[in-house]
DNA sequence: CTGTATCCGCGGGGATACTG
DNA sequence: CAGTATCCCCGCGGATACAG
């Protein structure tokens, strides 16, 4: 488990080409995971400041509470800031935080892909 | 500053800036959003040609089940291929298809962001 | 308008046992 | 060695109601 046994073929692949340990990742990894994540982060990215309706309406079928605990989430993990104007009615804005536009960066060409990707599997 | 709230004007963001539609994207980001799928991908695309024990190795405390079911799905998916070798005992090494291989680029940078960033966050 | 709280169903995923 | 099959449990996520 903890070692990684020495086969007689340690040698098969280059050893130019080392294994990264993948442990620590998965944090961040599991909250990306969660539904909607990776679209919330594009999607405000794109629309920033954008507010909690525009995001609800982006998606048009998610349910209030599931992307309330995405935001929550990702306001938590440090990638999105979310600002309260206390007026009446209420207005809050989301926006990317520099970690947020950072990973945002890295999540649009991979949304890019599976765009184009999608359909495009063969069955 | 283009965040004028309730307005007439049915571009408060620069019409440049066009809303794309992340509805088709659903297919494989849901398929990449299960456990693990991710670092398949990329244990593979680093340790290909590689066989079954060696990827549960990699990860060492996944359940063969779920390792086997990530593996048929990416297979499926068409980003993993699966060769057997009918020898005593059996061998079967999976290595990334060309479209597993874009993936795993885009995916690459996106764990070495998380790795970076793991622990870095406030609480 | 912007959420949170609660209930609940469904399915993902772990453990285990077993087969080719 | 390389999985599959089965069971079961937990927790994600949808719906709804309600609060600030």
């Amino acid at each position: 488990m903890s070692g990684n046994p020495k086969s007689t073929d340690t040698d098969r692949r280059s050893s130019s080409e080392d294994v990264r340990c993948y442990c620590p990742v998965g944090g961040m990894i599991d909250l990306l995971s969660r539904k909607y994540a990776i679209q919330v982060i594009c999607v405000v990215g794109a629309l920033q400041p954008v507010r909690y309706g525009e995001i609800e309406d982006a998606f048009g079928d998610v349910s209030s509470s599931t992307l309330s605990a995405r935001l929550s989430e990702l306001t938590d993990a440090g990638l999105l800031e979310r600002e309260q104007h206390d007026t009446i009615p209420p207005q809050v804005e989301y926006a990317l935080t520099a970690d947020g536009t950072e990973l945002c960066e890295l999540l649009e060409p991979l949304l890019e892909w599976a765009e184009n990707r999608t359909g495009t599997e063969r069955d």
